[in-house]
DNA sequence: GCGTAGAGTGGGAGCGCTCCCACGATCCGG
DNA sequence: CCGGATCGTGGGAGCGCTCCCACTCTACGC
């Protein structure tokens, strides 16, 4: 034991590990880093060290040397409260962690509201403070996406902005799971089957509306406009729209709402109208949430794999970081139809 | 200008700034600060050098030199389901990101799932990754307050273990939000009241159930305990409940639920037992959910202020770690009875 | 007039790590 | 048996900041 001068107090550093392991810091560190370029021998002691030590890297200091942060954002518009609507957020902040359990990586969750925060969160990124970002619940006029793009800064969406994005992305098939939803109608020998869309500036909206058209299309249905209501997710919207509908066509047998929330809010009108679900109209939503299996009778919905996609966005996000991706992954994950009692 | 070099790339650092102001490290430093020892004059220099060169702090630099992080951990035992029950954590995220809006602090999220997990993050806390912790959905035997007290770092409760916890905590009032509900179903004349409670070893549950108990002395009812159901929070706990009470007391005519969930389960039974509601038995829940507002008749529920639960706890946190009070703060928010149908 | 506060300032010394260069030891082919 | 790879290693030079000591200069007291 030479000069191997342990501290009083605070918790041990590199140098104290390699001074205790008989080694040079440069060694330590690569024990530490998993650099192959160590005697297996060597490797040893130094496990040892930061063992009886309990050495933990520091790091700031490794950021500071290392020029990266481990750690990653998850960014949310917080204006956006249907991305804060059950269980969407849970989900995906959930499939985020497990992505990252067996990770050194850390999650920043960040919410940006108004302009100001805005701002602040493009310094955050010119900071560098983050390696990477998580994206969701993007509008289509949205500039983050392309600043982080002219920042160079690894990043993967949820969802899309349209058909052809840039940046990576991880949906759900919007299109399939509304095709579906509406084959499914058709196949109970729904005759006059109407939608509720969501916000048609959001790209699922879009998507979701083709599906109901090619399913329709497919099963020989002729097509109408007056069955067609735009809405905005909203329960109040899911009123206005399915009022719309029954003035517009009172045959209507079934409705695809585009949104659980809409489904309730059509419920209701339907309800107060005298239609029995799903004796009369049948009804269908989509999100799968809570509101969908309390409802009565309970609802069928479109479940969308949300803490899978979590997950993939953080794998794409990670792999982006390490480099070792160079294409730009466009994940699409399956949806899948939940049949209750409503259709 | 003598040799402020210009570096090509990167982002300026504080000795450009300084530089560029024509002052020294020490003195753009303070600037930034916002230490008073500086004069007018060459704090409007300083500042005029950082929005020319668009400065940015480095967070790592600062960490490392200034040993502390600028940033608080929200964590979150995920095995708790009942947390990610919506609309909880998303109000407690948001609650939390208002309170840091104005800060320079960084949310981390930190998920606890396996014992593994929650040794990693005893070694997140022992590294100083964080300057405080928000701790969420705490078990009475969870060890990490403990830890946490022992490594002197600051940390805020949501809830407490027990009537007498030692660390600050923000709570809402579950014994007056009880005992509102139960009186609300007295003063409709119910008379055989009925309760489901949470898991008992969650204080919360307990406090509940005490405020029940208290109604029901108030209003001169003679205690029964049969008309006391323990159950865990759960739908298909409210079920077995449910069934339980109806067997031992046929006569019950109003029920109060620890939880909307259990309020769910024990609508679904007594429909089946032909009970119309409320017409025969009046319900309440607690926690105000999506579930609460869907359900059909519309559920009576007991509103926590989840949203400023987050903000409190997060002043305090700040408050801790600033070092400006020294007392332990307990914070009991009140709750809000929101009648609907169901009672 | 001189001393003595204090205000205002500059810059050295780290914080704990990674990167990388340089060095000795070992190994191989010719 | 020797030169040149190659492996394993040690440690210097920063990363960009905060802290703090030391210094200058002004204002004021006596």
């Amino acid at each position: 034991m030479t000069a191997a001068r342990v501290r009083s107090g605070g918790r041990p550093t590199l140098e104290e590990v390699a001074a205790r392991a008989g080694v040079g810091r440069g060694t330590a560190s690569r024990v530490i880093n998993g650099s192959p370029r160590v005697s297996a021998h060597t490797r040893e002691a130094v496990e040892a060290a930061v063992a009886e030590l309990g050495y933990v890297p520091n790091r700031a200091a490794r950021a500071l040397a290392g020029n990266r942060t481990d750690a990653i954002a998850l960014v949310v518009p917080e204006s956006e409260s249907r991305f804060f609507a059950e269980p969407y957020f849970s989900d995906i902040v959930r499939g985020v962690g497990a992505a990252l359990a067996d990770t050194e990586m850390q999650l920043l969750l960040t919410l940006v509201g108004s302009d100001r925060e805005r701002r602040r969160l493009a310094q955050y990124l010119t900071a560098h403070r983050v390696d990477g970002v998580l994206l969701v619940s993007v509008h289509a006029d949205d500039p983050l996406p392309d600043l982080l793009e002219q920042l160079g800064m690894p990043a993967v969406m949820n969802g899309r902005r349209s058909a052809t994005e840039p940046l990576p992305s991880v949906d759900s098939d919007n299109f399939e799971g509304a095709r579906g939803a509406v084959e499914h109608l058709v196949s109970r020998g729904r005759r006059s089957i109407a939608t509720i869309t969501g916000r048609l500036d959001v790209y699922a909206s879009q998507r979701r509306l083709d599906g109901y058209r090619k399913a329709l299309a497919d099963a020989g249905h002729e097509p109408d406009e007056r069955l067609i209501a735009p809405a905005d997710f909203s329960e109040e919207g899911g009123v206005r729209a399915m009022r719309e509908l029954l003035a517009r066509r009172p045959d209507v047998d079934a409705v695809f709402a585009a949104s659980d929330l809409m489904a309730a809010g059509a419920r209701q009108v339907l309800r107060e109208a005298g239609r029995r679900i799903p004796d009369d109209v049948a009804l269908i939503g989509f999100d799968d949430s809570a509101v969908a299996r309390h409802m009565d009778p309970a609802l069928t919905s479109v479940r969308q794999p949300i803490e899978e996609m979590g997950r993939a966005m953080t794998r794409v996000l990670l792999e982006q970081i390490a480099g070792e991706s160079a294409e730009r992954q466009q994940i699409v994950l399956p949806t899948e139809l939940v049949v209750r009692d409503s259709s």
